[in-house]
Order: C-alpha cells, then sequence, then structure tokens
DNA sequence: TTTTACGCAACATATGGGGTTACATAAACC
DNA sequence: GGTTTATGTAACCCCATATGTTGCGTAAAA
C-alpha cells in the first residue's frame, strides 16, 4: 500500500473551504485532490459526524466548515477521518510467550509509544487558521517575486 | 498490507543469537519466528551485509552474531534491514503546485519528522544487550512467582 | 556420496487505501 | 411536477508490498 493521505486531504480541502465563500462540490474537491467524488464523500463523511463540516444536496449544495479554523486542529482532524494507523513497522506478534520476544516487544513499544506521542502533540499545537496563514505568506511571496523578476 | 515486523522479528533472533552457544540455522529462527526458513535468509542477508551475524553453510552451520550485543543498538538493525517505511500515514503529492497544498505538506512533514527524530533516537539509545538485560529480569523474575506459587 | 545448510529467483497470498460504477434520495430550478 | 444537481452508499476493482512458498543451485561436513 501506499502511504495513506486521508488527513492531509483532508486538510486541504478544510482551508480551501475555510477561505472559499460558498460551498465546495465533492467534484470540485475531487479536482483540487486529483481524486475522485466518491472518495472524498467517503472521507469528509468522518468530518460531518465530528462536526466539523456539512453537506447539503442539490442545487448550491456541497461542502462547507462549519467549525472555526483558529478552533480545529490537525488532531481533530486526523482523528474525524477514523484515526489511521500511524506507523507501518511494528511488532511480530504483540502476544508471544517467549520472553525474549516480550522483551523486544517492549523495547519496540517504547519507542513508537515516544514517536506517537511526539506527533499527536505536534498535531495537537497546529490549526487549519496556522497552515492558512503559512499559505497567505506563500501567496504573498509569490507576488512579491513576480513584481521583482 | 499489516505491519513491517522485520525490525522486531531481527531483534528477536539477534537476542536469542547471543544467547546461544552454537549457530542457529534459518529454519530454527523460522520456528521460533512462526516464520519461514526462506524469509529469514532474506531477511537477514541485511544483517550479514551490515556485519552483524555471519552465515555458515553445511553440516553444522548457521547464524551466528558477529558484533557485541553492547555495541548494537535498535537503530543499527533497523538500517541493517533496509530502513523500511516508518509511517503509513503520509502527503497525498509532495510536489504540489497548489500553495495550499504546499502549507499543508510543510505543518504534515514537521510533525512527521518530529515523530521520526523521536523514534530514531530513541532506537539509537536501546542496545541488544539492554534488551538480553530485560529479557533475564523477566526470565528471574518468572522463577520467582513459581517458587512463590 | 549423502546429508545439511545457505543463496536466490520466481511466484503466490493477504491487506487496505484508493478508484470506479451504479443506484437511491434530496433539494433547487424551470 | 419534471429535470438537473448534489450527496449517500454499496459493491466492485486495482495496486503496492511484506510475507509465504516452491524449486534449484552450491558449499561444507559426515
Amino acid at each position: 500500500m501506499k502511504l495513506d493521505s486521508r488527513l492531509s486531504r483532508m486538510l486541504h480541502i478544510l482551508v480551501h473551504m475555510a477561505r472559499a465563500d460558498g460551498p465546495i462540490t465533492s467534484q470540485a474537491a475531487a479536482e483540487m485532490l486529483g481524486s475522485n467524488a466518491v472518495v472524498v464523500r467517503r472521507t469528509m463523511a468522518g468530518l460531518r459526524d465530528a462536526g466539523l463540516v456539512q453537506s447539503v444536496k442539490g442545487h448550491g449544495g456541497g461542502w462547507t466548515i462549519t467549525a472555526e479554523p483558529d478552533q480545529v486542529t490537525m488532531l481533530q482532524v486526523y482523528r474525524a477521518v477514523g484515526e489511521p494507523r500511524i506507523f507501518s513497522i511494528g511488532l511480530a506478534d504483540p502476544n508471544s510467550a517467549c520472553l525474549v520476544e516480550q522483551a523486544v516487544n517492549a523495547s519496540m513499544r517504547s519507542a513508537l509509544k515516544e514517536a506517537e506521542e511526539a506527533l499527536v502533540t505536534r498535531l495537537g499545537e497546529v490549526t487549519l487558521a496556522d497552515i492558512a496563514r503559512d499559505f497567505e505568506r506563500r501567496f504573498a511571496l509569490l507576488g512579491e517575486q513576480a513584481r521583482t523578476a
């Protein structure tokens, strides 16, 4: 399997939604992501259940962000998409009867736990508003470069 | 794919080898791991290339650890098995032209980098000897429990 | 010479995210 | 009211990759 990109994709769309003045359709989102409208709906369903967005059917419908961008962290989005497995490495047998393997498992668990905590902590510190501000900075920088070129 | 257990498995066998007084055959190792001798050879080849173990063909042959257990860290073993991908989550498009996605990618990269550094640091701090000592502790504890039961 | 092991290529298998098709339903527009 | 536009969801296929398996070659000891 390739990388699970649900978190990354949802962040992408959420920031777009935060900047849009109306709903974004699944089709439009899919085009932004280079993906498929069904995949978008499937993944966004988690965000809707988490209360981060709402969906409206029919003409003029689509997806709208309902939460305040400065109140939504990457961690919340990660959880809203179902808390996908973080690591692709892990224990061979979590419940081995072999004491050697138990010792190995203890050291592996400890290392992975530390890394996961570092990740979760960081995800909890960055909001959609932070990412949107970074976008604005990049956007301004681009205009700057165009003018001085 | 399930979890990549190569690091875990190799640690397991390395600690067994450190405690054995002779070579361990691929078949014996495979039985310890609940796996297959070919898989063992395939994975151990990396450890041999890294100089951690040696293999001997024929009668009485098998695998022997050649490095000092207190000089071999989990990190070295991780590298010897080919530095498998750590995360199962990641960026949707690492080289997107979309500035929003670039901002998302920056925040994702930063969080993942921090977690990876935490993991690598920890892996570099724990040696095979540490794991072997933990095994001894567990083993002693088990005898203790048996006597007081 | 036989047996025991490793070395390695080639192929099979399982898993899970993502892509695709199909159909149902709801809401806006005419 | 009928048509169009959207979402909701099920049911499939596709693909990458660690792992499992078979087969054959080679080296070393009995």
